[in-house]
DNA sequence: CCAGTTTGGTTGCTTTTTTGAACCATAAGG
DNA sequence: CCTTATGGTTCAAAAAAGCAACCAAACTGG
């Protein structure tokens, strides 16, 4: 709960949110259609104090939104916000590598399927805008608007790591 | 450390691996160009007894492989294997997510830049084998080859919910 | 309208993880 | 040959997770 990565960087600011075994178990949940308090703990085996913490900092921080539902009173739906929406892309990567590096070729617990061919969803592609596939090498780290000094020096000396290596 | 989640299911199973605060802060690292021990605590802010377990466990998962440098003995490079260079496209969901979701436009602290343009990277897009978009809605969740009766059953469950609540 | 169940928690205790510091042996470096 | 760097291990304390018991409001069936 406590925020342990402090530096301004993108994966440790998202692993703060999202980086233990549970987060991403509930939001699994909520994109099968879960909603309930009782069918989160039902489906994933979370503990119900743990639940309820972290479905309080989830509505918190804007992924899920807890609606009312029942004339008043104590009964809950908790539905993921346009924010938690977003997270799609980040979960089909997930079920991706998990299918093909967990489970293997042949022995994926669960296929993404694309409703309207029937097929299967094929793997996310890191392209350039031009449409070119992007390998390990293709992909610089520079610093954006949000870069303080200590990352911008790194960064900087990362790509003149990789800058000199590259001729060899 | 200890395999928590135990049902068949590629998120799960990721989650067993990945789920930490730490262990993607040093693939991060390791994309970097991090190879040595030291760096990966110096980078992170890890402790050490932390990082040798989670090194360990990665080398044990063939995420990571341990190379002996020096003449022989205390020195050692900790480089990505293929499986762990496959977390790439996990990588940057989680860079992309991060940048847009926790800090934010105009607050990016790191770019993902395609070396050969100099542009940014565009978002990961999830599309058909045909190229079309896809939204939530046009993912269905099919037991794959390694689900079990619980899973068929819940995905089974999940599919006449989704289809039923399609019409109206 | 009353009794019993469901829902959505909270509380408190135990066990496991993480943290942080101290310590250490081998190997490089000067 | 003396010093420092490397890559750890070990231990105690703090934090987090797991687990069971408890609870109040509200819905349900009769």
């Amino acid at each position: 709960m406590a925020r342990r990565h402090t530096q301004p960087c993108p994966i440790a600011g998202a692993l703060n949110l999202l980086g233990d075994q549970w987060t991403l178990m509930i939001v699994r949940e909520a994109f099968y259609g879960t909603t309930r308090f009782g069918d989160f703990q039902k489906h994933t085996g979370i503990s119900k104090n743990l639940l309820a913490e972290r479905l309080s900092m989830l509505v918190a921080e804007g992924i899920f939104r807890k609606v009312d539902i029942g004339d008043h009173g104590t009964r809950y739906a908790y539905a993921l916000t346009a924010k938690g929406r977003s997270l799609r892309t980040l979960m089909v990567a997930l079920y991706q590598w998990g299918n093909e590096h967990v489970f293997g070729a042949g022995a994926e617990p669960v296929l993404l399927i694309d409703r309207q061919s029937g097929d299967q969803i094929p793997p996310l592609r890191l392209a350039s805008s031009s449409g070119r596939d992007l390998e390990d090498q293709d992909i610089l780290f520079r610093p954006g608007p949000g870069a303080d000094e200590a990352v911008r020096r790194r960064l900087t000396r990362i790509l003149k790591a990789r800058g000199s290596s590259d001729g060899a």
